[in-house]
DNA sequence: GTCTATAACGAGATAGAC
DNA sequence: GTCTATCTCGTTATAGAC
């Protein structure tokens, strides 16, 4: 959509990001969310766009090719919203307020977040996936290891591991919540998880045991 | 290995449980912990066990019944350490800290929990095997829910939501830490994890921050 | 209870016309 | 860029001999 707009003439290759290219990943991007990475095949995305498999392999050669593509693309809108957070909220607990909202209008799409999904599969995916994977995880990792650190240094939150273990723990705890709560096809169980990992960096929280009494 | 004391002869009936049949659950059950339920296939339990994939079908007739089967036992094995440690354990503390330690042996072996990894799949697989996979978590959730409160009672924990909420985020934290550890092989990110959430659960922690000063 | 053989289908992938 | 047609392989599953 960005991108199209100045040179409309000489598609010349076939390049990496047409149109269709987009609605391919859509497509597969859903399955892969809803069903895993081997969940879903060829035949399923050509039926949903109503073009034949043959003509996906134009854009994407291999299976293979078309995972790691989805996993790139995940991670750079990922990237983005946390950068979008880093540039509008000021306060840690802001940050990872909006950060598990991310992750909850994911499930609210009836969907596991990519990545955790593709966890699961990782000893069947190809090298590539499993490499671009880890970057996700990574990226995730670094950007919850900052957020805490900021707000432990301004006072908001408390814990006492690493703020690097603690981001581990926290990401972890929302993969793990929706990978259940999406068994029973219920979003809140994911929001109440949530609220409690958030609860748990209060800084706060043992001067208000119940409420200003 | 016990149950096959006393009535050594009249078989009778191809029956539920044959030594053969434990045998493939066997295999059946690493292959599902490693590579999903989709990752595997009869070919590769026939490969493993040096039988024809024909011979399988003897003791499964389906897939689907192999799969309920996995689960099904899973739960009962799990479910009988859990009655163990019940008897064994006094204090809710030393309860959660068995409790990982079983979730720790499956990770040491390479392995992610069965239950977690089926439900990634969970909307690939067949309806028996969807509602097995409810009891398990619900078993674990009652059970996890009775220690911390438990724990709460005799003062050794301290948590603001309900128990059973407290509950489901525990068991979700363990999970996703699984998830994410075995993509990087590394099951001290685990065990790291795992002890932070029990650490979050410490009535005592906020008296001493930083150890005995 | 295990085997051989095979059915029936779906997977990922390619060749070549349009 | 998309199509038809086809290939090859792996999958679950069954029939029937031993």
């Amino acid at each position: 959509m960005a991108r199209s707009s100045n040179q409309k003439r000489q598609p010349a290759r076939p390049a990496p990001s047409t149109e269709t290219a987009r609605a391919i990943l859509d497509v597969a991007e859903q399955l892969a969310q809803t069903r895993g990475y081997n969940g879903f095949s060829y035949a399923d995305i050509a039926a949903e766009l109503g073009v034949t498999k043959a003509s996906l392999h134009y854009h994407f050669a291999s299976k293979a090719e078309l995972g790691r593509a989805l996993i790139v693309r995940y991670q750079a809108v990922f990237g983005a919203a946390l950068h979008t957070i880093d540039k509008q909220a000021a306060k840690p607990l802001e940050k990872l307020q909006r950060y598990v909202r991310l992750y909850d209008s994911v499930m609210r799409n009836d969907r596991m977040c990519l990545c955790g999904m593709l966890a699961a599969e990782y000893a069947t995916l190809p090298a590539p996936m499993q490499e671009e994977l880890k970057l996700f995880f990574e990226m995730n990792e670094r950007w919850l290891t900052a957020a805490l650190l900021d707000g432990r240094r301004s006072g908001s939150f408390s814990f006492k591991e690493s703020a690097n273990e603690r981001a581990r723990v926290f990401l972890g705890a929302l993969e793990g919540a929706m990978l259940i709560a999406r068994s029973y096809g219920d979003p809140r169980r994911f929001q109440a998880a949530a609220k409690s990992m958030l609860a748990d960096l209060d800084a706060g929280r043992k001067f208000r045991k119940a409420g200003p009494v």
